[in-house]
DNA sequence: ACCTGAACACCGTTCAAGT
DNA sequence: ACCTGAACACCGTTCAAGT
């Protein structure tokens, strides 16, 4: 087949670092941050790898961008706020935006939060939990409120991207050998395996649970380190 | 450049599925979960990728078969002990063993536990949690408890691979406009690239502070059930 | 400075034969 | 049943020119 266009209709608008990065945004948010190429990318802005190559860099360079956007657009609780509630309101309001740009979330919880757009969340978060009594831990236990909650939404996009894998199913003969904690397993599957809207319900189950479990940890701890009996 | 053997020189055995497995748990070993590929695996085994597949299937199917494997290996902690050391020893048990075998736990983490070797683990992990006074919140609180300390190796993982990349280290000079929080990240930065020693240390100090923060978490909840007023 | 053509060295996977 | 040859349709990345 010869070439549809001997003369590419081209976009008007020169290809530049910022549409780069804008349209790796977007498509994000339609196949995922692992589900474009950076060739996808180029033939989306009706241009070429080396393209991008040259105005932002490789593969992880342009992802890095994409991440540094998502984090940007995170709302910010009062800071004013006790460190309970502001920590949930955090972590709750991320997981709109998270879900919106799927695979974000894993990058954050494996790379950590290596974007600048990260720095004031963390400035803020360290050092309130700093003096809301966990002194010299504040660093640890921030990072355990946040990789719990990322964890919790990247495990999701995974099951959203993957649906309900083969070895899940190769599992279902097994579960009635076991006990009553097995059972109790088999119950989530089945909920998994009924279809989007059930396994949506149950991954903001456990990730509110998952919140809420991180928060008592680190109360709990707080109360030890200072004294104070709770409740 | 000729074929330089005209008979390839095979090892005796017969290529079978219990062989390619064996080889990609030592494979798996030297490179991790995702360094290794379907065709430099068969090459180990001189052999040829549509072997593999033959026998064992696609790359999936073999990742999951050495995940199947090196989850086995985990050392089981008493089953009489109470849900608190039960849950301390199988997930500090669990590490030495996650980080011979790199990338599994990033692998368990994400994909959850769809492995016939974990299923043990599961029935008592979570009847334990049930009648220690969690009751229907059991699995969501075994969840919360797993996929923490997993996420904790997974992370350290991929620091491993890694170093310390490029992103990390752009990050610097923003650290300096921030206030107390910001020098503490930054503290935990330079830590990180002293080297694989201290990196290390590092890693060990966050797991342990997981765990132990998950596991307070779940005591505040069961305390909470159960209208204990804790110690 | 920015864009284009062409290639390199890989992937996972599959088809069609061989023995 | 098991092994081998060959190819398909991709990747990320780089080199060498063009304008």
């Amino acid at each position: 087949m010869p070439k549809a266009r001997l003369t590419r209709v081209r976009s008007k608008q020169p290809v530049t670092r910022a549409r780069i990065i804008e349209a790796a945004v977007l498509l994000t948010a339609e196949v995922g941050l692992e589900g474009w190429t950076i060739r996808s990318l180029a033939a989306r802005l009706d241009s070429w790898p080396q393209v991008l190559y040259h105005h932002v860099g490789d593969r992880d360079a342009v992802a890095h961008a994409v991440v540094e956007e998502v984090v940007a657009r995170f709302p910010l609780p009062d800071p004013e706020l006790p460190w309970r509630p502001w920590f949930r309101e955090l972590l709750l309001g991320a997981r709109p935006v998270l879900r919106e740009y799927r695979g974000v979330a894993r990058r954050l919880a494996l790379h950590g939060p290596t974007v600048p757009s990260a720095l004031p969340i963390i400035d803020h978060g360290v050092a309130l939990l700093a003096r809301s009594g966990l002194g010299d831990e504040a660093l640890a236990g921030y990072t355990f409120l946040l990789s719990g909650a990322l964890s919790s939404i990247a495990i999701d996009d995974d099951r959203a991207r993957l649906g309900v894998t083969p070895e899940m199913g190769d599992l279902t003969p097994h579960l009635h050998a076991g006990g009553e904690g097995l059972r109790a397993f088999g119950a989530a599957l089945v909920r998994l395996e009924a279809g989007p809207d059930a396994r949506e319900t149950y991954a903001g189950y456990i990730h509110i649970y998952t919140i809420d479990r991180a928060l008592d940890g680190i109360g709990a701890r707080i109360a030890e380190l200072t004294g104070d009996a709770g409740p």
